[in-house]
DNA sequence: GCAATGATTTACT
DNA sequence: GTAAATCATTGCC
């Protein structure tokens, strides 16, 4: 079953990272392709490591100040491109990082996609490669039927690992947070 | 206009 | 384990 709008406007980002695990991520841009979310992170205008650090405002991240629901996606590193789902009420900026699937529909195109790498979305840039996510999807709405997300299996909470999120260490004391939400022996989460 | 720098991946030693 | 690839975004001049 398709998540409404609701689902992304209410609760703490962290506590939705976490409860994105286990849920389809569903993309359909000519194909239809889908997996189950394994890897998440939370991110809080709160805290440094976010782009929206202290209601910094741009261009770029004006989309996260958007109501949530949407999709925030940002090239990192000049190649890759992080799929983002923008969280809470209008005018906060919070959104989740999508790090990981496990494929689950589509799995043939998804792999052409990566090259014919067998190792398809363990990782935010595979992950977006292989579902066919770029800029252009910025500001989607997940309500519409191009990116969707269901409610698929629950994770078990003792199955539900946490950790300091990855590649943020010029974060200083916020580097410790642990916002990294993974399903315990998947693996599918990345290296 | 220009220089600095990543919410990464890949290939190599 | 380490390093190169590679460019949009940002902030400052």
């Amino acid at each position: 079953m398709k998540l409404g709008k609701e689902f992304y406007i209410n609760g703490e980002v962290t506590d939705l990272a976490k409860e994105l695990l286990g849920k389809y991520l569903y993309v359909n841009n000519s194909v239809l392709t889908a997996g189950k979310i394994v890897e998440t992170e939370a991110y809080s205008y709160k805290e440094k490591a976010c782009h929206a650090y202290n209601n910094r405002f741009t261009k770029r991240t004006s989309i996260m100040f958007e109501e949530g629901g949407v999709a925030y996606v940002y090239t990192c590193y000049g190649i890759h491109s992080l799929f983002n789902i923008v969280t809470n009420k209008k005018g906060i900026a919070e959104a989740v990082l999508i790090r990981a699937i496990e494929p689950m529909v589509g799995q043939e195109v998804m792999k052409h996609r990566r090259g014919g790498n067998s190792d398809i979305a363990s990782g935010p840039g595979k992950l977006t490669q292989a579902l066919g996510i770029s800029k252009k999807h910025n500001g989607t709405f997940l309500t519409e039927k191009e990116i969707w997300i269901e409610s698929g299996i629950k994770v078990d909470d003792e199955l539900i690992g946490r950790s300091k999120r990855i590649g943020v260490d010029y974060a200083e004391e916020d580097a410790k947070l642990e916002w990294r939400f993974f399903v315990k022996n998947s693996p599918f989460v990345s290296h």
